[in-house]
DNA sequence: CTGAAAGCGCTTACAG
DNA sequence: CTGAAAGCGCTTACAG
């Protein structure tokens, strides 16, 4: 099957390559006849320009990456999907990038930059920890969605997200307030400068402005899935019988904690009460409803975008835009 | 910021253009000496090649589209992660295109087509309706995956599928089975080819099989969406109050209903009990889990990639999969 | 191991 | 309204 050119649709509809062109491009210099002449020609031969050789010419057209760590994230989806809603300075183009939950998203941007000219990046959902140096060489605009990049070595990075730290402190106090003592932590990597990290100093501020210690017997580190921390729940609560709450950083684990309830034959919120962090739809609809800290999805999408198109147009210093959040009491929490 | 183009660094590397592209495919044959320095010039200057000068050139880079409907069902998207995960003829490149649910995914599909010289397209979750007569036009490969265009006007699209029809119908039968006999079909459009009239057909199979009736009343068409399903569920349960099971088809709907049951004070499974189709992971960890058709996913994405690259390599006429699935009784269903 | 030159398929001043 | 020609930034025979 031979691939056309406009040099052979030119020949063939008996006109130069700069009228097909033209056509090509809705150009309004054309003779409605002479129009018509060479659509007939591009729909006889199938004709598609190269986008290649369009672009080369073309004004270079701007390019935004979004990296997203972990594909099967609802929630870090959501926002991916926002995200490629908002409009973008010019028409730059946007490419999604996943990449796997256990790779490093910092070298995997950098692959990138050196393959496609990119002119802005979005991380989504990353882990901040020492290997985030490696973009201080980068000097591209850079958002980072749901981290603050506040405090890490990342000079150049702007980020958009809640306040990690005072949210978890928040919904670890709604436990509080309610009666609880001895409540359970499922998050993650404590050190760094991630979300999570920001969270367990937030679970640490509730429990030291009660006056009370966080026992580290409780806190539990696990992937934030549904099988990692069903598992996690199971194990945790056969060993500790007096833990009464959880407050799990992130929905799903929330989720696969309170499966891992039922499984013990404890009943949510009756025997123990459990808090997740997020604020996906499904949580909405499960039984019992799960209490949460609801992120503001479509604000960090838009502010993200928004603070990225402003870095790309106009430079200046990074920056970083805090959100508001809230915590939901909902059922699986009394 | 300047620009720099393998020009610029092959004056800079006192080198000749032919060398510095050289270095940039690691051809073997430059003195290891210039690639040194060519290398030294290309990271002082933030060198990238454009990507549209090379592929102007090179083997025309083969394109796979992907065309997804609706973003936020969980199990397109866990196909989608699939195909995206197998290899494709040569190193064709892939675009993942995700569109509204409520849009026309082939006119979508055209128009891509137009702009973009696409050699394979993948239909995730497509409407099957009389729309889909526009592709009789494109003769490229065409894969369906997770519908039969079996029966269709379309002539040359391929498809990858469990057997709807017989699915649904084992689906209900195992209801009926159980003594279920008052049971209402969460469902979508009942004409057409698509997965939801098949299934649709499936039902009233294990009906007649049983010499029993379809009751339309007990047909409810809606999104199957968790928030749709849910007010659907609502409205149905409330009117009648003799149906003791419910077929939905689609996990998320099935978790709608599942919780609209809840707040009408009903117990799943005691009162009614409740069926889904996809297999999505969260279904595995519900209260009560939730009984479903699962569909092997990855079994599905692997065929859908392997049709198609056969398509694009030899040719030959459409291929039309049958994958196994398998209705998995969890504890919705008693 | 290295370079001069042609050419990929378009777009775009420029001239008419 | 139309066309001849230069050029976008690379790659690739070809010659040395």
């Amino acid at each position: 099957m031979k691939v056309y050119t406009i040099r052979d649709v030119a020949k063939l509809a008996g006109v130069s390559v700069t009228t097909v062109s033209r056509v090509l491009n809705n150009r309004p210099d054309v003779s409605a006849e002479t129009v018509k002449k060479v659509q007939k020609v591009m729909e006889e031969c199938h004709f598609v320009a190269n986008p290649n050789a369009r672009g080369l010419k073309q004004a270079e057209q701007e390019i935004v990456a979004v990296i997203i760590r972990g594909r099967n994230n609802p929630f870090l989806n959501a926002l991916a999907e926002e995200i490629a809603l908002c409009k973008r300075p010019g028409k730059a183009a946007l490419i999604i990038e996943y990449i796997d939950e256990e790779a490093d998203e910092f070298r995997h941007a950098l692959g990138l930059l050196r393959r496609r000219r990119v002119s802005g990046l979005i991380f989504v959902g990353s882990r901040l920890d020492d290997r985030c140096a490696v973009l201080n060489g980068v000097s591209l605009p850079m958002v980072f969605a749901t981290v603050s990049t506040v405090g890490t070595p990342m000079e150049r990075a702007s980020s958009v997200s809640m306040d990690d730290r005072k949210m978890a402190c928040e919904a670890v106090n709604a436990l509080l307030q309610r009666g609880h003592r001895k409540i359970a932590v499922f998050g993650g990597e404590r050190s760094g400068w991630d979300s999570l990290a920001l969270r367990a100093q937030g679970v640490e501020d509730a429990f030291h402005a009660m006056g009370l210690p966080l026992d580290d017997e409780r806190y539990i580190k696990t992937r934030l899935t549904l099988s990692d921390a069903y598992a996690a729940g199971l194990e945790h609560f056969r060993r500790c019988l007096d833990t009464t709450a959880a407050f799990c950083m992130g929905d799903s684990a929330a989720l696969g904690v309170i499966r891992a309830l039922a499984d013990l034959k404890l009943k949510v919120p009756e025997d123990v009460s459990v808090m997740g962090v997020d604020g996906v739809e499904v949580g909405r609809y499960t039984t019992p409803r799960l209490s949460t800290v609801v992120q503001p999805v479509k604000e960090i999408a838009r502010q993200s975008a928004k603070v990225l198109a402003d870095l790309m147009e106009n430079g200046g210093p990074p920056k970083h835009v805090t959100v508001k959040a809230a915590v939901e009491i909902r059922e699986s929490v009394r």
